[in-house]
DNA sequence: CGCAATATTGATTCCGTTCAAGGGTGGTGG
DNA sequence: CCACCACCCTTGAACGGAATCAATATTGCG
């Protein structure tokens, strides 16, 4: 529990869900709703743990990944400011799905399931919003589900950080702005830990990328594209 | 256009999410809904392709999938009678981001966009229960995203067999109420062809499975499950 | 009946995992 | 302030699962 944020603020943040509560709603947000701090490393919410509401990113950059049978982590999503996450398991009244941890410190606010259902059911243009963005998670999810099936884990990988180029962004340097460790990179891409420190090596010596301790610089992101074999 | 199947009837149908809709709305359905016979290969609507309105499976079994750059096509989901389709092209105003064609002969209604963006404008219980849909097929996407980056393709296939069964049901003799070309079977579980004919007759002699022509028996349940590995 | 699609089996290759060992880095506490 | 420890990164070697290529066999439809 600590300062809490403006959900106005939040609201206006670039394709946030929350555009489209009416005035009075957010209002009925705020006096509903309670913030916390989050460390790098801290989990928000664990697979299979109930939720009795949805979370929204204020500030920070989480990962949203599954574990395997053998311990093994497949990150699904990041989130970042603007996003909401825990929907699916408020809307279907079930455990969470997914692991929710932070890979940068966060401020973090919680809403109660009642009142993000209740504005479900009132406001059609917030529910039409809400599914949009829950589709596009879908399709992506899919497209996901058959590149892993069908490409080479050096597709993958140069998909992988255009991805994160295209969701994070970069700074004035040119450097990606965030910072994955090997092994969470591996669980994005699918495979492991070895494979991606080899194939980053590769692409560093073949001048496509620039690696300065964990930052990353895409330096050829035309032949990136054309390795993914991603035409989006 | 065929005979034209009573909406009614579908919406009691299992899980079907119009379950949720009103009489008034469920007459104005019947009255905007059109009605198509498709034979077994048909396309229904292709990847990329606009769609103005959405697909009620009425009869009839579907698969749903993404081609890749090589021309493989990978299947995200199959659709039976009760199920919707579609939905998500109408709700993005996107084009269709998947491909849906017959494995069975099917009766398939359509239902323009406005119709729909209507009922989820207004009715905010379909609103959610569309939302618990949609959140459902998310959680299966992301848990299949795990399994074909963490086991290997005899877990993948044991799975998928299991999957099968619980989603088509098996006839008196036990067999799977659903016959699948072994490219189909390999285009689920994400590998070659021939790896599921060798994996299929290895179960076959490990007495795991029984092969009648197309037709699938699951003798040993228990096994499968063990080595699926998965915990649902 | 004949052709085309589907299924099967074998041989070979190779991509990626696994196992192993060593080097680097950052954070913490004495 | 720096020494130590835990964690992360890197590289090498060997193995193995699965893809690919190739050559039939079988099925089922027109």
């Amino acid at each position: 529990m600590t300062n809490s944020p403006n959900c106005k603020e939040c609201s206006r943040k670039s394709d946030s869900v929350f555009s489209t509560v009416t005035l009075e709603e957010n209002t009925f947000i705020e006096s509903e709703k309670t913030c916390e701090n989050y460390k790098r490393g801290d989990v928000i919410y664990r697979e299979g743990s109930r939720i009795n509401g949805v979370f929204c990113i204020c500030s920070g950059v989480l990962k949203i990944y599954k574990t395997g049978s053998d311990g093994k982590e497949q990150i699904v999503a990041f989130a970042k400011e603007g996003n909401i996450m825990g929907y699916r398991s408020v809307l279907s009244h079930e455990p969470a799905c997914t692991t929710a941890q932070a890979i940068e410190d966060a401020l973090i606010c919680y809403i109660p399931a009642a009142v993000i259902i209740n504005i479900v059911k009132t406001n059609g243009e917030f529910a039409l919003s809400l599914m949009q963005l829950i589709c596009k998670e879908l399709n992506q999810a899919n497209s996901y589900i058959k590149d892993i099936a069908q490409k080479t884990v050096r597709e993958r990988l140069a998909e992988v950080l255009l991805m994160l180029e295209t969701n994070f962004g970069i700074n004035e340097e040119g450097y990606l702005n965030i910072t994955l460790t090997r092994e969470e990179l591996a669980n994005i891409v699918g495979t492991a830990t070895e494979s991606v420190i080899r194939l980053l090596s590769e692409f560093k010596s073949e001048e496509i990328i620039v690696i300065s301790r964990k930052y990353i610089k895409l330096n050829n992101r035309a032949f990136l594209k054309k390795l993914s074999k991603s035409f989006s």
